[in-house]
DNA sequence: CGTACCCGATGTGTT
C-alpha cells in the first residue's frame, strides 16, 4: 500500500502536513533522518505511516512510560480493525519474570507486533530483549528515537543509556541497520550535530514553523530577594484569573517550591495544584485531567511537567527562577498557545539565582578522583588483562555516576561489554530434563564460573540459555538478576584519566555557557526573540 | 535544583 492510502485507511486523513511526507519518503529511501517539527504537527504520524507502509515493525525508543502507554493505546485503537498490534515493553508489565514471559509471548505466534515501545534502559540492560530483537531483526524496518533531544540533554548525566543506544543497535543489527528516525521539536545547532553524529543521520528535515510567534515573551527586571517576585506573580495570576497558567518554580518541597506555592495560592482562593516528580502516577494523571478540563487553572510545576503534555489553551507560562538555558526556556514557554492564539510568558528572577545554579552544575560534574575510584573498584585485585567483571543495578548509585564513567570507559576502549547477562541459573527450572541446561547447571550456579569451567564465552552461554527460555525448554521460577559482563582490555594510565576528566569538564563548561548566555540576555535587555532565533539556528 | 528508568529482596563457589 502507498503511504497516501495508509494515511487515509488507518488515520482517515487525506493530506500530509508540514514535513510529514518528506520525512516518510526519506525513511522509505533508507535514509537515517532527523525530523524537527513543532508539537501538535503530527511528528508521531511520520513513523506510524512509514512502518505501516513498509509493512515492517518499528522499534520506538521512548523516554517516559506514560508516553509509551499513550502512544501504544492510541495506535491500538487505530490498528485493531486491521488486525495489527502495538506493544510496550517496560516495568509496567510487572516484575522480571512477568517481563520475560511477556516478551516471549508477544513475539511468538499469533502475535506479530507492528510497533514496540522500549525505554533506553531496557536496551541497556535486558539481555533477553536483545536476544528477541536480534532473532526478529529482519522483521524490524525502522528505529525511532522519540524526543531525541533527550540524547544530548540527558544522555551525558541523568540517563546515560541514551548515549549507548548506537552501540546497542550495533549489537542487535550489526552493519545491516534499519533506517533511524530521530524526532524532536527543539534543539540548538550543537545538540543537533550531536544527534546527527551519534545516529549517523543522512538527512535533517526541519519545519519552517519551529518558532512560535504567538507567544509574547516578557522579561521582568531582576530583583534582590525571591520574595519580591511574589508581587508580580500576584498581578499575573490576577490578570489570567480565568485562563490556564503554568508557573515553573523549578523546586519541589522547599520555600517557593511547587507544594508551598500551590498551598499559598489555594488559600487565597485560586484553583491550583502542584506537579512534580514526587507525585504518585495517579496524582499526576489527576492534575493533568483537572488542568485539561479547567477544574484547576494554575499548575505550579518543576520541569517534570512538560513532555507528553499537549494542552492547547494554556495562555501563560511564568518562570519563577532563572531557566538553565535558552533552549530549556524556549521548550517551557512553548507549552503556551498551542492553539495558535495570543499567549504570554513572564520571566521573574532574583539576584542569587545565577550563582546557585553555577555551583550546582560544578558540584555535579564527574572529576578525576571519581574516575580513579571507579577504576579501582572494577579493576579489583586482579591485575591480569583481560579480566572479566560484572556491573549491575546494585553497583550504581542514585546519581548514575558509576554508569556514566563505565560507559565512558567503554567508549574509550578500556572496557568492552561482553554481554547483557544474568547472574546465574538458579532462577530457572526445566520443563523436561534438558541436556544443554543440565550440562551448564551441573558446573555452577553462576554464569561466570560456568564460563570459566567449560571454557566457553559468556556471550555464547547466555545465547543458549535465552534460546532455551525462548523455546520453553526452561521457565523462570524466581527473579533473574541482570548484569552487564565486561572485559578490561587495556590498563588505564593517569594521563588517560585526566583526558576523560577533561571531557566531563567540557560538558560542564558547555552547561555553564548555556546558563551564562541565558543570564546575559536578561541582563542586557536584548531582544529575546532575536536571540532565540539565532541560538536555535532558525530562519523564520 | 530538577528531570526517569530500574522492581532488586543476597543465602552465595563470582576475583
Amino acid at each position: 500500500m502507498t503511504k497516501e492510502k495508509i494515511l487515509l485507511d488507518y488515520f482517515g486523513i487525506k493530506e500530509f502536513r508540514d514535513k510529514q511526507q518528506e520525512t516518510i519518503e526519506s525513511l522509505l529511501n533508507g535514509k537515517n533522518t532527523l525530523c524537527l517539527m513543532p508539537t501538535g504537527m503530527g511528528k508521531s504520524l511520520t513513523y506510524q505511516v512509514t512502518a505501516l507502509t513498509n509493512g515492517k515493525m518499528a522499534l520506538v525508543i521512548s523516554p517516559l512510560l506514560a508516553l509509551m502507554e499513550q502512544q501504544s493505546d492510541n495506535l491500538n485503537s487505530i490498528l485493531e480493525k486491521h488486525n495489527k498490534k502495538a506493544f510496550s515493553f517496560n516495568s509496567n508489565s510487572g516484575n522480571s519474570i512477568k517481563q520475560f514471559n511477556y516478551l516471549r509471548d508477544k513475539f511468538n505466534p499469533p502475535h506479530n507486533p507492528q510497533f514496540l515501545f522500549v525505554s533506553p534502559e531496557k536496551m541497556m540492560l535486558d539481555g533477553y530483549a536483545e536476544f528477541v530483537l536480534r532473532k526478529h531483526k529482519d522483521k524490524i524496518g525502522l528505529i525511532v528515537i522519540d524526543e531525541a533531544h533527550c540524547v544530548s540533554q540527558w544522555g551525558h548525566s541523568f540517563r546515560p543509556a541514551y548515549k549507548m543506544l548506537p552501540s546497542f543497535f550495533q549489537d542487535i543489527f550489526g552493519d545491516n541497520k534499519p533506517p533511524i528516525l530521530c524526532l524532536t521539536a527543539t534543539v540548538n545547532p550543537i545538540d543537533k550535530n550531536e544527534i546527527v553524529t551519534d545516529f549517523n543521520i543522512d538527512n535533517v528535515i526541519e519545519s519552517d514553523s519551529l518558532l512560535r510567534h504567538n507567544i509574547e515573551l516578557n522579561i521582568e527586571e531582576e530583583v534582590v530577594k525571591n520574595d519580591d517576585k511574589k508581587i508580580k506573580l500576584d498581578e499575573i495570576l490576577e490578570k489570567f484569573k480565568n485562563e490556564k497558567v503554568i508557573v515553573y518554580t523549578h523546586i519541589k518541597k522547599r520555600e517557593y517550591g511547587t507544594r508551598e506555592m500551590s498551598d499559598y495560592y489555594k488559600a487565597k482562593g485560586y484553583k491550583c495544584a502542584p506537579f512534580d516528580a514526587d507525585l504518585k502516577v495517579s496524582d499526576k494523571e489527576e492534575v493533568l485531567k483537572d488542568f485539561t478540563s479547567g477544574k484547576i487553572n494554575i499548575v505550579f510545576a518543576t520541569n517534570a511537567f512538560g513532555m507528553g503534555i499537549d494542552i492547547p489553551n494554556i495562555r501563560c507560562v511564568v518562570h519563577y527562577l532563572l531557566p538553565e538555558s535558552l533552549e530549556q526556556y524556549y521548550q517551557e514557554v512553548g507549552r503556551a498557545g498551542r492553539d495558535g492564539k495570543p499567549s504570554f510568558a513572564y520571566l521573574l528572577h532574583a539576584e542569587p539565582n545565577l550563582r546557585i545554579k553555577k555551583d550546582l552544575i560544578k558540584k555535579s560534574t564527574i572529576k578525576t578522583k571519581d574516575i580513579e575510584t571507579f577504576w579501582q573498584s572494577i579493576e579489583g585485585k586482579k591485575k591480569e588483562i583481560p579480566y572479566i567483571g560484572q556491573i549491575g543495578s546494585t553497583d550504581v548509585s542514585e546519581d548514575n555516576s558509576e554508569l556514566i564513567i563505565f560507559f565512558k570507559l567503554v567508549e574509550k576502549g578500556f572496557v568492552k561489554i561482553i554481554t547483557k547477562g544474568i547472574q546465574g541459573l538458579d532462577c530457572f527450572e526445566q520443563n523436561n530434563s534438558n541436556a544443554v541446561f543440565q550440562s551448564y547447571s551441573s558446573k555452577s550456579r553462576f554464569m561466570k564460573l560456568i564460563s570459566s569451567k567449560i571454557g566457553q564465552d559468556l556471550k555464547i552461554i547466555h545465547e543458549a540459555i535465552y534460546s532455551l527460555f525462548d523455546t520453553k525448554q526452561i521457565e523462570l521460577k524466581s527473579t533473574p538478576t541482570k548484569l552487564l559482563y565486561y572485559k578490561i582490555i587495556k590498563k588505564i594510565t593517569p594521563e588517560d584519566i585526566d583526558l576523560m576528566a577533561n571531557e566531563f569538564n567540557e560538558i560542564k563548561e558547555y552547561k555553564l555557557q548555556g546558563l551564562e548566555k541565558m543570564y546575559d540576555v536578561l541582563q542586557n535587555n536584548e531582544n529575546i526573540n532575536m536571540v532565540l532565533k539565532e541560538h536555535l539556528g532558525l530562519k523564520k
